[in-house]
DNA sequence: TAGATTGTTAATCGATTAACAATC
DNA sequence: TAGATTGTTAATCGATTAACAATC
């Protein structure tokens, strides 16, 4: 197959392979079969073959997939190796929550930047990160080189701190706030909102059918 | 239409539709198209008449949606009015942030007890509540009428938790430790992860399609 | 009446799963 | 060789979008 457009379901599962076959080489494992990472993630193994199957050969047949082999491809395929610099903006219970979060979100992500609009927030220290006003992002992105924004404001601020995102030049947002906000094309927006999470658990907790 | 089975995607957009709703109550206003909302939430109109269309009739033709009237009929469909009692498990950086995230989380859940298994946590408050030993779960789940548990604590003792939880009882878990967890038909899980969110992000900061 | 917008059917698009030849 | 498992095509399933008659 080889490289068509990549759907963005395909991307999302990546990460998860990833997850379990860094379990894997710490239980010792040198070999797996998309059976295996199947039972294991609750996916069919004929997805999985497929989505890796879009990148390239990875797997012998008759035996599996080297598991070393195979998280060096996905880390390549997900540019693990590069590190990506991250403003957050909004330094309330969930942004402190993230940039606590090992300072390394996660492999590759490092939060350089943290801000707020609350003066007297101005000066405070999180996680050894300086809090700084608004009006010092735009600067701040540029000497830094940070190319993704976290929002970790109120709704009603979010597009607000979105849209200074967008002057000051970064080209990935995250929204936690619970809002949908907008940005030009070439600046890409996900939204991690858990309510939507939560209310469709309390929905199909009543109206079983799983 | 009026009710087959619904999908999850469809109940997933019900509450991004009842927050914008509630916005337009408070600036005043009364009707809403389907084009309206479209604009708004970056979706399909034709979609949110469609989803709209699996619970019942709620518009007017040539007129729209009555905005009262529609948040009145997501809410009943969502079961907002019944308060859902929540356990927490796990009260690090995340399981502190949620817990205080103005304990509702949302509408109508409440965060009515929290756990951890190391016990220089125990006794320790978390907004009013005592960080109780894992060994007092089951008990308090039955005692409390618990009915979701969020997990909040590393990857490997997710399972763990989960376990737990189902054993007390419980029939919805929200899990946000980065792994997959496994619990019998009749215990709905739901993930919320936000790893995923980030490195798809970042992934298609650089494969540029949107 | 003319214009707007719903509810719904049909068409399209995309994603998941099944099946199997290739081959280790 | 026999058994296992991939990569990939074809079949299926499901979700989104377009189109339009009904009607306010």
């Amino acid at each position: 197959m080889k490289q068509d457009k990549i759907s963005e379901a395909v991307v999302r599962r990546l990460p998860l392979y990833l997850r379990y076959l860094n379990e894997l080489t710490i239980s010792g494992v040198q070999t797996v079969s998309s059976q295996d990472l199947g039972d294991k993630l609750d996916l069919n193994p004929a997805q999985i073959r497929k989505d890796l199957a879009y990148f390239g050969e990875f797997g012998r047949k008759g035996v599996g997939y080297n598991v070393h082999y195979l998280i060096e491809k996905i880390r390549q395929i997900l540019k693990l190796d590069k590190i990506l610099n991250v403003a957050l903006v909004g330094t309330g219970n969930l942004g402190r929550a993230l940039s606590n979060y090992s300072m390394y979100i996660r492999d590759n992500m490092k939060i350089v930047a943290v801000f707020d609009s609350d003066p007297s927030k101005y000066g405070t220290f999180i996680n050894r990160l300086t809090v700084q006003p608004m009006n010092e992002l735009s600067e701040t992105v540029k000497r830094l080189d940070i190319t993704i924004g976290i929002i970790t404001v109120p709704a009603t601020e979010a597009q607000n701190v979105a849209d200074r995102f967008v002057e000051a030049g970064i080209r990935g947002i995250l929204n936690f706030a619970p809002s949908v906000i907008k940005a030009p094309s070439g600046v890409r927006v996900h939204h991690a909102d858990f309510t939507g999470e939560l209310l469709s658990l309390a929905y199909y907790m009543d109206h079983e059918k799983s």
